[in-house]
DNA sequence: CTAACTGCAAAAGCTTTGCTTTTCA
DNA sequence: TGAAAAGCAAAGCTTTTGCAGTTAG
């Protein structure tokens, strides 16, 4: 996707509502888990069989730029889709990738200490936990404790 | 790669000092504008015509892995190299891609904040700041004033 | 000696794009 | 009716991997 576009020129498009793009979006309603474009298009290839993986990536992008939702590109190698448009933190999960919110709140005030110590312009920041969910975390323990022979 | 190697076994490696290794390494540290492994491979190319992208990739996993270099997973669509492996934040032009340091101290406490309000176990954080560096804020305000005609 | 490493090329994984046809407004 | 969008397949880009030959220690 053009990143700029948004800052360059945004070019206007009147977007219409299709049967595709509704699903998608109401599919991505349902997912509390962060969903990647693939695991969305499965979600909605149960509603649409005949859909196809650019069509979701297509929309996506657009609902993203709608506001409908919200691209999260944290440091994993896919993106993920939120409903929750709000601005809030991620944790990850370093072994499975399972994401989940973090319960703390957006700090706005940390672009402010920038301010007149770089020569950027600063536009935003990404902040990203990174940690064990509880399942890998007993994976581990077991492992650690019955270590495979090796 | 492997990103759970150093959590579950950590297989031990006797590693070798080649010529490729030591040239990759004197070649990251030359290098301050944080380098993708393709520039890296460009760099090292003029001293070693011979040398091949993957070996340069599996170095550069290698040398992370010793802590010689460290790798930065930015929100980016590539992976970057810094020789300095101290804990530090970056920040990135949205428009070229280019990273600096972040002129802000590491924040370690921020993790202690989620403590008992996650059923993660903490093991970091991410911060990278989103910005526009002096070159492109430049081009952006030109656009601004006289716009492409479209 | 031999496990680590290299070069090369192919493959993998995610995402984007070109093209033709269809469809919403 | 015309621009937006869909489906399909191909391509793009970064990174990884398999393999046969090479080399550091």
């Amino acid at each position: 996707m053009d990143e700029h576009r948004d800052i360059t020129l945004a070019k206007k498009h009147i977007y219409r509502m299709t049967p595709q793009r509704k699903v998608i979006l109401e599919e991505v309603r349902k997912m509390n888990n962060h969903p990647s474009a693939d695991e969305i298009y499965e979600a909605v290839r149960k509603k649409l069989p005949r859909i196809s993986l650019g069509t979701v990536y297509r929309n996506l992008e657009i609902l993203s730029e709608q506001g409908e939702i919200q691209k999260l590109e944290l440091t994993d190698s896919v993106n993920r889709y939120d409903w929750d448009t709000r601005k809030h933190y991620h944790i990850r999960c370093v072994r499975c990738g399972r994401v989940d919110n973090a319960p703390i709140a957006p700090m706005q005030q940390l672009e402010n200490e920038l301010y007149g110590a770089t020569v950027f312009t600063i536009l935003g920041h990404r902040l990203e936990f990174i940690g064990l969910c509880p399942e890998c975390s007993k994976k581990l323990s077991c492992l650690k404790n019955n270590p495979p022979d090796k």
